[in-house]
This record gives C-alpha cells, sequence and structure tokens, in this order.
DNA sequence: TTGAAAGCGGTACCAA
DNA sequence: TTGGTACCGCTTTCAA
C-alpha cells in the first residue's frame, strides 16, 4: 500500500501488489483493487512513465519531424497523428527543421536518445545516410510524404504523379492548349507531380519553369517563374504549379500583368490549402488529405510498434489524389 | 569500459568512469577521456534518457497543448518553440486538443504522466480547475495567447486590446464612420479585441455581432456574420473582425452582396495570416509576431525550468501589436 | 492471491 | 583520478 506518510510528489514505495491494480492485473481482490484504488485519488497518484520506458524499453511515443511545421500540410497531418496518438495514450514528439538537413539529423538524434518507438519523417535530406542510423537502432520509421528513389522504406503519402496527371489533364480538358509548369525543388513530391504532367501532356512539347532561390517563400518563388513564362514568346494558356503557396505568386504575378484568370491563363495548384477558396482567385487545386494521412500515419505507427517485426517487407501507402474544382479553371 | 562483446542495442555495462566522460566531468585523465569517447562512436553509443530521468528527475522536454495545431498562429508558435527547444536539446510534445476541453484536460494528464519539465498550454478550457493539477504536480506552466480573469499564472501573449484598439481607430482614421466589430468565442483574445474596440469607438455606438454556432469554421462564421450586418437598416462602412478567417468570412459576404471592399465597406482582421496578401482582397490585420511568441515561451520555460523558484510571482509577457495595412482598408 | 526481490540504465556519493 | 555501491520507480518473476 502507498505509505500515507510521505508527500505525493515526493517518493512513494509503491508495493508490487498495488501496482498489479493499476495495470489491471487479474490476479488482485477485488477488495484489494478498491482500496488501492481509492489510495490512488487521494494521493492523486501518477505511474512514473520514465521507469517504465526504462524497464519495458518502450516509451510509449511517436517522433515527427517535418520540414515546416507552419506548411499547412504537416501541421494538418500533425494535427491528424496527435488525435490518433491520443486515444491510444502514445505522446507525440514534434520537430520542425526548417528545412535544413543539419537540424533534421540533429532532430532525429534526440528522437532515438528520447527512445520514441517509432519515428515518422517528411525529409529534407537529399541523401538516406542518416536514416541507416535509424534502423541500425531497430527503430521502425516510416518516411510521410516525400520519397526516395531507390531506397525501400515504409512509405506513407500521396499519389504526386498522379495528382500531377489529374490537374495537368484537367487544365487540357478545360480547352488550354499550351500547358507550362511550375516546378518545385528536388523532392519526390515535385518530381512526382512533374512526371505527372509530362505524361498528360503525351507528347506535346512541355514548358517547364523553375525559380529556386531558396531563400524566397515558395508564393515569391511562384510569382518570378510566371513572370518568365509571360515573357515568352509563346505565352501558356494554363500553368500547373507544384503547389498553392507557387500557384498564389503566380496568380498574383498574372493579375498584375493585367491579365485575366481563368480567361487568358487558367491555374491549377497542389495540396488544397484551406484558404484556397478565398485567394483572390479561388483556386483549383489537387486535396491531399492530410488530415487522413496523419491518422493512417499512426495506425501504422502503431501497428509496427505492436508487431515487433524487425524489418518485413517495408509498406507502401499511396493515397489518391483528389481535384477540386474552383474558378481559377472554370471557364 | 563498455564490454565489447555485447550487442550495441542489448544491455551494454557502462561503469561510472565512462559515464563521466559523457558527461564532461572534470575528474578523467585526458587519456582515459579519449579512449572513451572512441569507444563511444564505435559502439554508436547514445545514453538512455529515460533512465537518466529516472534519476535525476528531469526529462529535458517540455509540452504544448494547443487548440489547433492548423491554426497558423499555434503551427507557427510551435515551429517557434521547436527551434530554441532543440538549440537546448529540449524535446517538444505537442497535443492538439481540437478546442475540446476534455481533449485538453486528457492531453494535459498525459503531459503530466511524462513528466515533463514544463508545460504551455493555449487553453480551450472555459475554467482553471485543470491548471490546478499542474501546479499541485510542480509542475512550471504558461498560459500561452490566451489567459484567465482573475487566474494568476505565468502568461505570454499578445496585448489584445491594443490589438482591437489600433485595428478599429485605423479603421476610423480611413475615415469609416460607422465602425462594426465582428466578434469571437468568450475567450480572453476574443474579449481583449472587443474591449479595445469599444474603447477606440470612444462613445460613439457600438456595433457587436457574434455568430456562435461552434461546429463551422470561423470563415464561415464570419460569413453568417457579415450577412447579418448587411441586412441591418444602418449598414456599417467599416469592419473589424477578430480574426483572419472570420475577416475572410466577411469580406466574402460582402463581394457576394455587390459592395465593394474597400470603398463601401472597410475590412481589418487579426493574426496576419502569411497567405493575407493572396486573399481576394488583400487583407488589413493585425501581426501577432507567432514566431517570436514561440521563441519567447521557449525562453521563459527554460528559465523556469532553470530556476527552479516553486511560485514565485508569475511573470506576464505582453507582445505589441502591430497593423499591417493592405488594400481592404486602403481608401 | 499475495509480497519479496532482482534489475532496467543511468546518477551521485564515497572510499580507495 | 578511479571504481564500487546505493538508489531512482517501475515490471517481472518466483516463492510463500
Amino acid at each position: 500500500m502507498f505509505s500515507q506518510s510521505r508527500e505525493f510528489s515526493s517518493p512513494v514505495h509503491i508495493p508490487a501488489q498495488s501496482q498489479k491494480v493499476l495495470r489491471n492485473h487479474p490476479d488482485i481482490g477485488d477488495e484489494t483493487r478498491e482500496r488501492v484504488r481509492r489510495r490512488m485519488k487521494e494521493l492523486n497518484y501518477q505511474p512514473n512513465l520514465a521507469a517504465r520506458s526504462l524497464v519495458t524499453g518502450k516509451t510509449y511515443s511517436v517522433g515527427f519531424v517535418v520540414p515546416d511545421l507552419m506548411h499547412p500540410f504537416f501541421a494538418e497531418m500533425a494535427k491528424g497523428l496527435s488525435g490518433a496518438l491520443r486515444e491510444h495514450s502514445y505522446g507525440l514528439l514534434i520537430a520542425s527543421s526548417q528545412e535544413s538537413p543539419d537540424n533534421e539529423v540533429q532532430a532525429i538524434e534526440q528522437m532515438l536518445a528520447r527512445r520514441v518507438d517509432a519515428v515518422l519523417i517528411a525529409s529534407a535530406q537529399s541523401d538516406t545516410a542518416c536514416f541507416q542510423r535509424i534502423s541500425e537502432r531497430n527503430v521502425p520509421y516510416i518516411l510521410v510524404d516525400r520519397s526516395f528513389l531507390g531506397h525501400a522504406a515504409n512509405f506513407i503519402g500521396v499519389d504526386d504523379e498522379k495528382a500531377g496527371f489529374i490537374a495537368t489533364r484537367h487544365l487540357m480538358d478545360r480547352g488550354c492548349r499550351r500547358v507550362a509548369h511550375i516546378r518545385g525543388p528536388a523532392v519526390s513530391t515535385a518530381e512526382g507531380r512533374l512526371a505527372g504532367y509530362l505524361r498528360a501532356l503525351d507528347g506535346v512539347d512541355p514548358v517547364i519553369v523553375r525559380e529556386d532561390k531558396h531563400e524566397d517563400a515558395a508564393s515569391s518563388r511562384g510569382f518570378q517563374a510566371m513572370v518568365k513564362l509571360l515573357q515568352s514568346d509563346r505565352r501558356p494558356d494554363g500553368v500547373f504549379c507544384f503547389n498553392d503557396p507557387s500557384a498564389m505568386g503566380a496568380m498574383h504575378a498574372i493579375l498584375e500583368s493585367g491579365l485575366r484568370i481563368p480567361e487568358d491563363i487558367a491555374i491549377a495548384g497542389c495540396g488544397n490549402l484551406n484558404y484556397a477558396p478565398f485567394l483572390r482567385v479561388p483556386l483549383t487545386s489537387i486535396d491531399q488529405s492530410s488530415l487522413a494521412m496523419g491518422e493512417r500515419a499512426a495506425r501504422m505507427a502503431l501497428a509496427m510498434i505492436e508487431s515487433k517485426k524487425p524489418s518485413g517487407e517495408p509498406e507502401s501507402v499511396l493515397l489518391e489524389p483528389a481535384l477540386v474544382e474552383r474558378a481559377s479553371t472554370r471557364r
């Protein structure tokens, strides 16, 4: 029994007997159980998870490393994760790496030192070396959103190729004869959307622009890329932008030049920001169901933790992208 | 010395001597230090933080409970926190309560069970009972963004009264003769902005609308509130909305009714969403410097953890709101 | 069904 | 400067 004489926060000796009650162990008499329960309330007792971790080897927490928490996609995923994990009494450790590979490595190391039961990573790395370190430590990890060619790992994300295809095809269906693409940085999502764009073009001459002054926000990069497109001799009449912020920048450039959206140039983005309907021209975009991805990722992580399988076949989950049409392509 | 024969991940016996090296204890010979360092690298050794926590009583982590991670304000704060904490090798546990007081209490309990060294809370509670439980456990906590009247606690937030004052006064300076206010739910931020609005009015008849169908998003609540305002006999020519999403909804209602912004009705929001410049009419808003708030909150939390002061005078930090003028009030 | 005892991986203290 | 030892609070095992 807890010793009444001590302060709650100071060392309280709790015999094994009482501990069984905490964990609903079957070998306990009803009367004893009740007595212990009451005492727990009285003392406001809460088991020390660190001590439990030490012996079980589990921390009941998962880590989530993102390039930028401000990005609504990651924020929403985190929200989904948080909800799903809370239901299972798992904790969520988050680190925002600011798109810096160094910060990311440091964050991952910290997660490992904290012995999280699993790590989810939307990576800003250019190579896969640091994932090696995770698997060496036998910690299950899941790549999220961004994958790496030739690196077999558990992955959960959106079918970016399909997203690019759908968006581009949509522009063509709306009568665009010359669809350009403002592409993103060298990560798998941008590559996938580019590939989908090319497939949808089906042989027609592609027009691809890239603005990689990395210091700028995506929106201003989209702006600059669009300015280039407007200056070219054969102006496009439709543009698929690799994400919504770049689409916002592009729209800004178009409207500023006196052209109309979608009459002169139609625009489609990707990501379906929740503010997309309120933009200067409501933006057609590809929805990535980030909340669902968060929940899905949580389920996958929990399954990996439970199953304890050391390194079975890496699982890959691709969610279906869905087009949401708005005024920017409605013509 | 670490015993070479064992697997890294399996129990490795580490004598006290070697541990001193890890913690840069002074009582160590150079040669020994070097030898141990090398061996650490070889074994890829990482101290078990759970074990350390058990004896030190510290977890080197802080918890952050927010009503909604998707809200850019909280996302950005979290980002600021994450960066500042990473520099000090502290971990960040995040829980998104979805504005549900029950979820929030559960999240706080979990944080306490995990023995975080401090808790930051942007609370969705209507009363302060659950904070009581935190201080009973002697865990320092900081209220963030939202405070509670009559509840003395460490607090860090924006001077909401001033924000409301500045925004309203700005509308009046731009020639609005009848400034209305679309107010938010019964939390301190909304109350403060309302108070500032009233002070700026300086006796002029206030027009206050509220739409509290809680199930809807803030933007659609703003829309509904604006519809009411448009139907009234004396239509306002300026509206201060308690946050940016509600301002977006209000703008939508105005434009849909065929009126112009800002010529017929000027709009000011609060929060300065990073997408504010790209809205249908770029939105004048009050900036809350959420990133700085995150960093500031991290500093405050670390200071409280270090200082170990049990319950000195609660500290209250109020950041200055700053108006960012855009087209929605430029006339 | 109950309670005692060992040990998880660290830290802190003390004697050599 | 070094290494041995007693815990931290919990889980697990085993004998009563």
